[in-house]
DNA sequence: ATTACCCTTGACACCGGTGTCCAGATATGG
DNA sequence: CCATATCTGGACACCGGTGTCAAGGGTAAT
């Protein structure tokens, strides 16, 4: 063996009942070990001894080290393995550095299966949408992942068919099924009132993602739509902007419904009364941003601004301009809403309104996991967040 | 009780030592039943005693029907039931119609964990990118979703970080620690040529997404990106340009390279030499796409086209010629690759290549499962998938 | 010195399924 | 009518962890 003799220093005991117990390569080898005291340096020889072992086993692979090896190689019972694995504090200190040793030395993980099992429950979280913005969901995904990097949780996606009547059916199995840790839910499925009291019912942690709090700071991350979206039109009437149109949501859209109730919110602020002719029904999709768009250029006096509740319909208006021959800004400014990838692509680049969406998610992870582990930390995540406004090329004053 | 007397005919007996086996309403509940003789018609009942026991629970729900409980009710051994759940061959018909019965009637299903621990495998199939390209990352889920859509399967996301020294032990660790059943990896992580070898050795099953066929039939659904390069450039050539530049995607891509000889097969067909000041080197950004075309218009005389190796490059060869006065498609025409959203979100839409993501990302996920369970159909899903050229408006002939 | 108590650790059952192996029932042949 | 082959279904161990409870050893108090 290339290992020099300073690896192993004394062979105390042996156990040849256990040495029997077991046929496969790797449990006889490490069943070897555990009679052996473990000098230090011997990282190099215990990697040495796994490995061969594992090289024994006709599954090629996954021969992987159970709680039981570790705590023969420590000399300990299981139940004390896994008292160090969850930091138990009534735990010998010195007997927790001897069984961390192993575990580090051997690179030992616990089943994540098993702990599943004999806890009742998964580290698990489950993404929920029925969303068809693809670009938000896989921002928010992004923030979660970062929340969750390092720690022992997974993230398993879960759209919903918001067409389908089972909806709520749907997400009650997945989360009691996969016995999940906790769900993030995002809008506009969200905003469903029921979900809270479906989801407690099912013993399952949740963190609702929305445009307006709609739930307990401990389920509940909101960005605030409605002061973000009157901002914006604040904006547009400092520019001097009296006559501006709104392309609004669709129906059944709480983001919708607070975009448009900040943009009514900031004409009443100034005075300026709003015809019910300027305000033009949406989908949130480009095409309808176009549809909605010709209408409010047949007005007469059409808008010489146009605020629009998500990029996608902004970037539908600016089509639109620029098939009516339209200079924009010059002849109509443009305001969108989401800070989507969008906005820098097109000319002009489109101002709008950012949201935080990945942090968001990040928060929305944390809020869920903390709530477990790290409890001491009381600084509890943030729930509300604040809206910026980016200005870009897509708003000058009127022209005239 | 407000059932009608149809519904429970008979008792036969009762198992007074089980009774007091268990303290919780529900299985108490459970237990009583299952020296009930089930006629037909009792599946209101049944839910009712269930719904009841679960309303009993101190936990407020997630109580769980077990294969015990169904095996009392069915007054069988678990093992039968077991059977039932799957699909062994070797069981009575009557035996499993009574079984069934009770599970349909009573919703039982059984714990993803457990068979995920006594089976030392899970029914989770992972999702592995270190993809910057957000739009096909979601597009790809969206169709990997869809064809688990119904199955048991579920879908973990795991990106990884390129940077990171450690993506392969990363991915790794993910892989055995979960138990996966497999994984799909997507570009450009997918051209590793360690990956096959690690997670075979990982006793994984894996198929790689790529743009070209780096692995065989079972392992690999691939887009053909060089013939669909070429295809587009051909379509250059015909509409009577010559002077075609190209900006390339990043080194060590192979979607890159294979657009790249796709382009310069074209041309070498049609005769058209390529000076090298023609190629001009991109990062798939949209940023990168600006710069890489001031490149090219600094030539005299400079292209009268330009393939570039993305769409949000195309876009940003767009926003440099608008920012240039050059009119598009009559001064200049353009070609992208990947038909993303963006594409007809600018002025003039871009012509571009669509490659299948999402009808890809169902042939992987299906690659994946069929392996284990639809066997008997030995219609292999495809693994090589075609492009089509989409002509939209930014391709015109030459003006001079 | 003896009892009381606390701290640490271990034995054992359990989570909810699946694999193995064998017993009992049924069908068939002599 | 009995012996043997075949089919069904059950008992039991096991997967790899965790919870419960009690035993063992050490120290402090009487």
């Amino acid at each position: 063996m290339a290992a020099g003799d300073d690896t192993v220093t004394t062979i105390l005991s042996i156990d040849p009942a256990w040495m029997h117990s077991r046929v496969t390569g790797v449990n006889s080898a490490i069943g070897a070990l555990s009679c052996i005291h473990i000098a230090s340096g011997t990282l190099g020889i215990l990697r040495y001894i796994v490995r061969m072992a594992k090289g024994h086993q006709d599954e090629g692979a996954s021969a992987k080290l159970t709680i039981n090896d570790i705590a023969r190689m420590a000399g300990v019972s299981k139940k004390t393995v896994s008292r160090v694995i969850n930091r138990s504090p009534l735990l010998n200190q010195e007997t927790r550095d001897k069984v961390e040793k192993i575990i580090a030395d051997t690179g030992y993980v616990p089943n994540p299966q098993a702990r599943a099992l004999a806890l009742g429950r998964n580290f698990l979280i489950g993404l929920v949408f029925d969303n068809p913005n693809a670009q938000m969901v896989l921002s928010m995904q992004k923030g979660i992942l970062e929340a969750l990097h390092g720690t022992e949780f997974e993230l398993v996606v879960r759209p919903v068919d918001r067409g389908s009547g089972s909806v709520m059916e749907d997400i009650l199995s997945f989360v009691t099924r996969q016995r999940l840790f906790g769900v993030i839910v995002l809008p506009p499925l969200s905003e469903n009132d029921m979900l809270p009291q479906l989801l407690d019912e099912a013993g399952c942690r949740y963190v609702r993602m929305g445009s307006a709090l709609l739930d307990d700071a401990e389920h509940m991350v909101a960005s605030n739509d409605r002061d973000a979206a009157a901002e914006a039109v604040r904006h547009l009437i400092g520019q001097g902007h009296h006559r501006i149109g709104l392309i609004a949501g669709p129906h059944g859209f709480r983001s919708a419904k607070e975009r448009r109730e900040g943009f009514e919110m900031a004409l009443a602020e100034a005075g300026i009364s709003l015809p019910r002719s300027f305000v033009a029904d949406g989908q949130y999709t480009f095409e309808s941003g176009i549809a909605a768009s010709e209408n409010l250029f047949a007005l007469s006096p059409p808008p010489t601004a146009i605020f629009a509740c998500n990029d996608e319909m902004a970037a539908g208006v600016l089509y639109a301009a620029r098939l009516r021959g339209m200079d924009v800004p010059e002849q109509l400014s443009i305001i969108g809403f989401d800070d989507t990838p969008l906005t820098t692509r097109v000319w002009p680049p489109l101002t709008t309104v950012r949201w935080p969406i990945a942090a968001m998610g990040r928060a929305a992870a944390l809020k869920l996991i903390g709530t477990a582990i790290g409890e001491e930390s009381e600084v509890s995540e943030p729930y509300l967040f604040n809206s910026i406004l980016i200005r870009r090329g897509s708003v000058a004053p009127p022209s005239s």
